[in-house]
DNA sequence: TAGGCCATCTGGTCCT
DNA sequence: AGGACCAGATGGCCTA
């Protein structure tokens, strides 16, 4: 599916004011083809600009018959200069077949003064409007999987992220049951850049006590909703993975599904209840682990030395900007202030400034009292 | 240096 | 008439 950036900006606020577009976001996108723009000012002449007055705002609004408004937008400059401001006579040589619709006006220097104060407002409200956007993206942000101030998601990435989000939790009310947990990590990162996998998978994985298991060593066959979906997608980085029985493939990137394996493990926790662990992985309890908003965050007990040790196979995350956050990073996770169920962060060197939202919105706490009812 | 991401400008279109 | 919206173009910034 084409995904324009500014189309699906477009569509995310759309969906925000009609949610019943929502199915059809699979058949948005596409390129539109189009041109014809001037090249496009520089900042300091549009600092210039910016310093002409309103002064001509409201002079000389009389207009010739008929709606101008887009010639007065659209560059109106660029009119003829030889046609007189009243002339309704013929236009154009006699070649040529004439014109309809309103008549092209001189371009006197207060008509020039107004065009570009008009330009200016509206240069200024698509800024606003931007900044709006962007507002609301940051919004968007904060409530998708995987937040972090000092790593920000792209765009495209945000979107792409809370279309999954939508998307997996619409199946879990649909469905009425706990999910796969391993399908829902697989349609979160449904789509998304590596980088972007990368962080949510590591959102997901805070435990490596069991980080790999046979599941991980011979294959993890997944339930995923959308068979097309290969986790073999995700080429997983993972880092300090040489000292553990990681080494399933002939290099550290082969371990590609790890990190989807310990979020996998990481949601089935002890702490919860028995109907909780799957009959495909039950062999360990980890301790409680959030995955998104939806789940809580608890740990009941202090990590022993051989769990600590095991955070440090977190996956490594490859960020989209390189060294703002690469290492050094650890999860904070879980509700504020429940200091035994957080992991320590020291022990996580990765992800520190990421962290799992748990917005208390009413979607949040019904869901969050399903996975713990 | 190429590529990704972003902010901004710009002109066109649609709507009120 | 004017604002909202859209999409192309452009340049800056950053990273690999």
């Amino acid at each position: 599916m084409a995904w324009h950036k500014s189309s699906g900006i477009v569509m995310l606020t759309r969906l925000f004011k009609e949610p019943s577009l929502l199915p059809d976001m699979q058949k948005f996108g596409g390129w539109v083809d189009d041109s014809g723009s001037e090249d496009s000012k520089t900042k300091d002449e549009e600092q210039e600009r910016c310093r002409l007055g309103d002064e001509d705002l409201d002079e000389g609004s009389v207009k010739g018959g008929g709606s101008r408004a887009q010639s007065e937008i659209a560059g109106e400059e660029d009119y003829d200069e030889d046609v007189d401001e009243d002339d309704c006579g013929e236009e154009g040589d006699g070649d040529r077949p004439k014109k309809r619709g309103p008549k092209k006006r001189k371009m006197t220097p207060a008509r020039l003064e107004r065009s570009k104060v008009r330009r200016q407002k509206a240069n200024a409200r698509e800024r606003t409007r931007m900044h709006d956007l962007n507002s609301a993206l940051d919004n968007l942000r904060k409530v998708v999987p995987c937040y972090s101030k000092t790593q920000k998601l792209s765009k495209i990435e945000t979107l792409r992220l809370a279309k999954n989000y939508i998307w997996a939790l619409s199946e879990i009310l649909r469905n009425g049951k706990r999910p796969d947990v391993v399908s829902y990590v697989q349609t979160l990162c449904k789509g998304l850049s590596q980088p972007t996998t990368n962080l949510v998978a590591g959102c997901l994985q805070l435990n490596s006590r069991n980080f790999l298991t046979e599941q991980c060593q011979e294959g993890v066959r997944f339930h995923t909703p959308t068979p097309s979906f290969s986790i073999q997608s995700y080429p997983y980085q993972c880092s300090r993975l040489s000292s553990t029985n990681c080494q399933s493939g002939s290099s550290t990137h082969s371990l590609r599904n790890h990190s989807l394996c310990s979020a996998y493990e990481a949601l089935y926790t002890e702490g919860t209840s028995p109907e909780y662990i799957s009959a495909d992985f039950e062999g360990h309890h980890s301790p409680p682990v959030c995955v998104n908003g939806n789940f809580g965050v608890r740990q009941e007990e202090p990590l022993s030395p051989d769990a600590e040790r095991g955070y440090q196979y977190s996956m490594h995350y490859t960020n989209l900007h390189g060294s703002r956050s690469s290492a050094a990073h650890g999860i904070t996770c879980g509700p504020p202030g429940a200091r035994s169920g957080s992991v320590h962060s020291e022990n996580l060197p990765l992800f520190h400034d990421v962290h799992m939202h748990h917005d208390r919105t009413p979607a949040y706490e019904e869901l969050n009292a399903f996975f713990h009812s």
